[in-house]
DNA sequence: TATGGAACTGATAATCAGTATCAGATGTTT
DNA sequence: AAACATCTGATACTGATTATCAGTTCCATA
């Protein structure tokens, strides 16, 4: 199976896109970092290896991993996006805990198939969809129950 | 069953808010517009009707109509929160069309309760939840079997 | 190895949704 | 009517994202 960066690679020269230095650094970083992370976050990321690096520059590059398929923007609800691994990553949804924000990831097939038939149903032909499912995490709950406020 | 107006009436007055004419408006224009709107599509229909109301006050009257239990914003991922009516409606995802951008509402009781249980599985506790399935809708299927470009 | 063109970069301005602020208006209470 | 609270509209602000722009780097070809 091709690397990730060997997906990336094949992307850019694909489409014409060189192949810089700060590209390949902000993809080097996304794909040894294996979190749900927001531009602003990825910034700092990559600033602190390679200072001097640009915002726009940062968002640029996001732009083309995620064309290339290795990244898909993930919108959680709190008006900022975060990116998430694509490439050998089975799709996924989320639990989002409303106390601590982590997010886990979870799949259940028979969701996925009845979400098909449901859309099908109504005469719509699904391509993509998401789910997040927000509530309280295992961690904060006991949290929760050893210090009842 | 008392009616939305009452329940928002209700509200105001259980928690000290006036009812002011500017709020009264907003929400029958609210109360009798049964679609996604956002905000500033809220403020040109406010508007057309009662020149010269404020965009901060579709704004706070938005919030207050959401805490009275009538309305709950929903993001459709496009960077703009729209309102759904929410007293007397019962929950319900969507089919977004990525061609038209219409939104369909549907609801399959099986996908609640597996949604439920796939949160419990991971020792989470759900409380609520977002599912949208984007695609094509039928018309926008039939439009483009018509014309193939 | 020039040289012209295309893509790239960093800085910064612009945009856009949503929120905060503020002075003045309006309603409430005594 | 005075004292007080809430409301309103205008506008400034915030924070995320996008657009712009002048200068740089890369590449192909003469």
């Amino acid at each position: 199976m091709k690397s990730a960066k060997d997906i990336f690679e094949q992307y850019l020269s694909d489409h014409g896109i060189r192949y810089s230095a700060q590209r390949e650094n902000i993809a080097d970083i996304f794909l040894k970092t294996e979190k749900h992370l927001t531009v602003a976050e990825f910034y700092q990321l990559v600033r602190r290896k390679y200072p001097g690096i640009g915002y726009a520059t940062v968002y640029r590059a996001m732009k083309v991993i995620c064309d290339a398929g290795l990244a898909e923007k993930s919108d959680f609800g709190d008006g900022v996006m975060r990116f998430e691994h694509k490439y050998a990553h089975d799709h996924h949804d989320h639990l989002v805990c409303l106390d601590c924000g982590s997010f886990t990831e979870v799949m259940d097939p028979r969701i996925e198939r009845r979400q098909n038939r449901l859309a099908r149903e109504h005469g719509f032909e699904p391509q993509w969809h998401k789910m997040q499912i927000f509530g309280i995490c295992k961690k904060c709950a006991k949290k929760k129950k050893a210090t009842p406020i």
